[in-house]
DNA sequence: GTTGGTGCAAAGGATTTGCAAGGTG
DNA sequence: CACCTTGCAAATCCTTTGCACCAAC
């Protein structure tokens, strides 16, 4: 289920494509951002380890390694995200009034899946778009 | 509930703001989109009806409108949207694979709040964010 | 050596902002 | 006649694309 380097090496390969050390450093920035990351943040970072990297190269890795199923990404109020596919299982729950930034279990999300799927038969994946709302602080 | 012109005209008044046709023209093709509708495509229609409006007029007036309440935006996969706030109970259900837009009942989010909150405390807003997923046809 | 990848520069598209002119109350 | 609004143009931001050069296997 983690997905090391070695397995993202064979995948790419039996592609026909390519581990070049942009997209190591590339993935190396979001695997270790553990949570969600965007992709201006993995340009910012990845050119500071490693000046001259180009940010149309971070997007074009970006939708390859999505493409691939490696990295998947998500919506939150400021745009886009990517995280790793093994983290798919997090529902974003965002306070729109503190910011704070809490997580749905994997069986909470179940259930509300469950929910919608008895009355649709819609499967929903909630881990694509965040949750807004307020916190128990702010709701109080 | 149901805004009326008149009822946005006082709003307005009461802070000192103005009802230009402009404004006009663009919380009316809001109205009439009975959905959402995305900043661009109001431009598009208010340019059309009212050629010389600028983009950046519709833009400054969705905000505004937003802060006073009479509007609300929510995401979609293609971005922002724009929808009265009279019918921001609207939970989207976006089927990723056809694209075929179904929606929740009130009741239905109802449930799915009640669920998150009982968990976290956390009061959420579903129809913030759409959610994605399957429809009942694709998932089979 | 093939073929895929990268950097660079330019193009796009969406949204924002400064500012002077214009319109509303 | 104040003061809010608009149009215009320019400036940002983010993302995509064309293309020649470079590098991985």
């Amino acid at each position: 289920m983690e997905a090391s380097y070695a397995d993202l090496m064979d995948e790419l390969r039996s592609r026909g494509l390519r581990m070049t050390p942009q997209r190591r450093a590339i993935v190396s920035e979001v695997m270790r951002a553990k949570g969600h990351i965007s992709p201006t943040a993995i340009a910012r970072k990845v050119q500071g380890d490693m000046p001259g990297v180009n940010a149309s190269t971070v997007y074009r890795t970006l939708t390859l390694l999505e493409s691939v199923g490696v990295l998947q990404h998500s919506h939150v109020e400021t745009g886009a995200e990517y995280h790793r596919t093994d983290e798919a299982h997090h529902v974003h729950l965002t306070c729109r009034n503190c910011g704070q930034d809490d997580e749905l279990s994997l069986e909470e999300a179940r259930k509300l899946q469950g929910l919608i799927r008895r009355h649709h038969g819609f499967v929903a994946d909630l881990t694509h778009f965040a949750i807004t709302g307020l916190c128990s602080d702010c709701a109080a």
